[in-house]
DNA sequence: CAATAACTTAGAACGGTTCTAAGGTTCTTG
DNA sequence: CAAGAACCTTAGAACCGTTCTAAGTTATTG
């Protein structure tokens, strides 16, 4: 019970999700390394290398679930591809627009002043900020 | 030839469109009053009103062009949503959540600091910051 | 006003995502 | 540890916003 690789089990039940065969492949896809930001499709591929069988609209299913329970943040950059991103914390995001790469920047280090209130009647979600450059 | 209202044939013209029936009526509907945010839907609804038959496609190949000659500027919020905003000025966006609404707002009372250099090879296109609301 | 190039159109196609309904897995309870 | 219940996965269909196709139409040019 004192293995060295984080237990997915934990923290998919903590997040009120059963871990599933397919649950727990996604989840060391996802998680085992540094941060990362996967398509749906890209996620598949790379699942399906593992040899778990995990269909796609699994993923797609997963991805939405993980995302719901604060596991992973959805980006949207571009119209027609949603990017998952597990890097839940305080970013922003690079975008290179002539080949569709997505790199994290830490908030820490921008300031964003003199931001508006927001329309009566709303509270304030997040603040994305998206920096596209082309090569 | 001093009439009151803008002249689309000259802009389309200068954009390198021909003035087609379409194309004025759409650049009515667009650049007539304020700023607007449309959708393509939107837009086609809007346009069907006045009795001028457009269809769907030439509403998104418009949309396009528009874009494409600097006319219009394309906001990308929730997947599977493109909105086109008329206003092509420096600014940022408001985008509530809860009902797919989005409103601009000026960028400069606005003060981005700290924004790291671009990664090697590329250079800056645009900053987008979009401020998320719920209500 | 004829010839040409550009444009519009209905409908099909497309790509990413969600839905459906059937079967399989995990959990709970005794 | 068996059995039922709840939940999950799946293939394929459906869906939705957008783009493509091929044919007909319109603006421009000379």
């Amino acid at each position: 019970m004192t293995g060295n690789s984080p237990d997915f089990t934990v923290s998919l039940r903590a997040a009120g999700l059963r871990p599933t065969r397919q649950r727990v492949a996604l989840a060391r896809v996802l998680f085992e390394g540094g941060h990362r930001h996967v398509t749906a499709e890209s996620l598949h591929a790379e699942v399906k290398a593992t040899r778990m069988p995990v269909s796609l609209a699994t993923v797609y299913n997963t991805l939405n679930q993980f995302r719901e329970a604060g596991l992973l943040r959805e980006v949207v950059v571009a119209p027609g591809r949603s990017y998952f991103d597990t890097n839940t914390g305080h970013h922003h995001h690079f975008f290179v627009e002539t080949d569709g790469e997505l790199h994290d920047f830490p908030s820490d280090e921008v300031t964003i002043a003199g931001l508006p209130t927001p329309p009566e009647g709303t509270k304030l979600s997040r603040v994305d900020v998206i920096v596209r450059v082309r090569r």
